[in-house]
DNA sequence: TACTATCCATAATT
DNA sequence: AATTATGGATAGTA
C-alpha cells in the first residue's frame, strides 16, 4: 500500500503546514484574507471506489453523481444524436431515470430473441410461422382450426404466464403494482435543458427540498 | 457574438505564438524539446454542446463519451450501493448497454402501472380480480366458467395483442427480430471490473479494432 | 446549500 | 491508437 501511504502523508503534511481556516474569522475576514493564503480548502480528494459506509455521504455522493452522471448523458444524447436511457435503483428502491425510457425498453425488448417463448412449446417455430408470415401467436383466434384449438390455447396461456413470469421475475408479489409516477419523454434531442425536476423521477412525493435518496 | 470572437481571437494567438509543433521533428527529439517548451499541443478546448456534423469526430465522441459514461455508472453504483442501468442506441441503432438491464427493465415495467391492461376491457380490474385475489388473466383456463369462455377467451387475445403492441410501438416490422448478443449480467455490485469488452454490445460481429459506433 | 481546490475526462493533436 | 493540456466534475469543507 504504497499509494495508500503515500497520499496519507501529503493529506497531514498539509494539514500541519495549512490549518485549514480559522473558525472565529468572519465570512467577510475569509474573503479578504483570500489573497494572501488562496487556499481554504483541501479541495477534491482522490477517493477509493468502494461502498460509502456512511449512509448521510453515501446520499450526497449519489446525489451529486446521479445528478453529473445524468448530465452527460444529456450531452452524449445531443453531441452524438443517440437514444440515451438511464434507469436507477438507489439502495430503497427509488426509481431514478433519465431519458425516453418507455421507448427505449421497448426497443431493447424488440431486439432481444428470448422476449417471447412459449411456456409448454419451447423455442418459437423459426422461420415465419404458419406460411402466412406470422408466427403463431399473431394469428387471429378465429383463424385456428377446430382441431388445433385446445393446444393453441395452451401455448397461448402458457405464453401469458411467460410474459408475465418475465416481467414479475424479479420476485415480489405480481399483483402489487406500486403507483409509481413514470416520467416517459423527458429529454428532447435537441435544446435539452438540465434541471432537476425534469431528471428525477420519485415512486412517492417527496418532501421539497429534500432529495430523498 | 462576443464570445466565439474571443475564444477564436485566442486560438489565432495561441497558434501565431506557439506553433503547434514542427512535424520534421522526430518523436525522440520532440521529447527531448519538452522541457524547454512543454506546451505541444492545445489539449482540451471546450466545445459547444450540439450535434456534431462530421460523422467521423462524431463517432470518436460516441466511443470516448459512451465508455467515460458508463465508468461513471459503474462508480456510482459501486459507491452508493445503487442499481444503475444503461441503455443506448447508436444513431445505426447499434445496442450498447451497460449493467443489468434486463433485471432493471423487469423491476421498472413492474413498477409502471400501464403494462397490463386488456385490450377490450379497458383498465385491469382494481381490487384483486374474480374473488380469489387474482386477476382475470391470472387464472387457469380450466377455472373459466363455459358461459364466459368466449369472453376470456376475446379478452386473452386482446391482452396478447396488447402486450405484442406495446413491444413493438416502436414501429418496424414485429416479425423480424435481430439477434442481439445481449449482456444481461455484465456488473458486480463490487469490484466490478470496467472494459471495453463488458461494456459493449454489439447487434452484430464487428470487425475486431474498429468500434463500429 | 455553496464554495474551492483538486483530479479526472476528454478535445485537440500527432 | 497515444499523448497532452485544459475544462469540468466533485470531495471536502463551511
Amino acid at each position: 500500500m504504497e499509494n495508500g501511504e503515500a497520499s496519507l502523508t501529503t493529506c497531514l503534511r498539509f494539514k500541519e503546514q495549512k490549518p485549514m481556516q480559522n473558525p472565529k474569522l468572519t465570512a467577510k475576514q475569509r474573503k479578504e484574507t483570500k489573497q494572501q493564503n488562496p487556499k481554504t480548502t483541501k479541495g477534491r480528494q482522490k477517493i477509493e471506489i468502494k461502498e460509502i459506509k456512511e449512509e448521510n455521504k453515501r446520499q450526497v455522493t449519489f446525489s451529486k453523481r446521479r445528478t453529473g452522471l445524468f448530465k452527460k448523458a444529456a450531452e452524449l444524447s445531443v453531441l452524438c444524436g443517440a437514444q440515451v436511457g438511464i434507469i436507477t435503483f438507489s439502495r430503497c428502491q427509488r426509481i431514478y431515470a433519465f431519458g425516453n425510457v418507455k421507448t427505449l425498453i421497448e426497443s431493447y425488448l424488440r431486439m432481444t430473441p428470448v422476449m417471447l417463448r412459449s411456456y409448454y412449446g419451447g423455442d418459437v417455430e423459426s422461420g415465419g410461422g404458419d406460411g402466412d408470415g406470422r408466427m403463431w401467436w399473431e394469428r387471429e383466434v378465429e383463424s385456428v382450426p377446430e382441431e388445433e384449438m385446445d393446444e393453441y390455447m395452451k401455448g397461448l396461456n402458457g405464453l401469458r404466464e411467460n410474459l408475465w413470469a418475465r416481467i414479475c421475475e424479479m420476485g415480489g408479489d405480481p399483483t402489487v403494482q406500486v403507483n409509481a409516477q413514470v416520467c416517459e419523454d423527458l429529454m428532447a434531442p435537441v435544446n435539452w435543458k438540465m434541471t432537476d425536476e425534469n431528471l428525477t423521477v420519485r415512486n412517492d412525493q417527496g418532501q421539497a427540498g429534500y432529495d430523498g435518496y
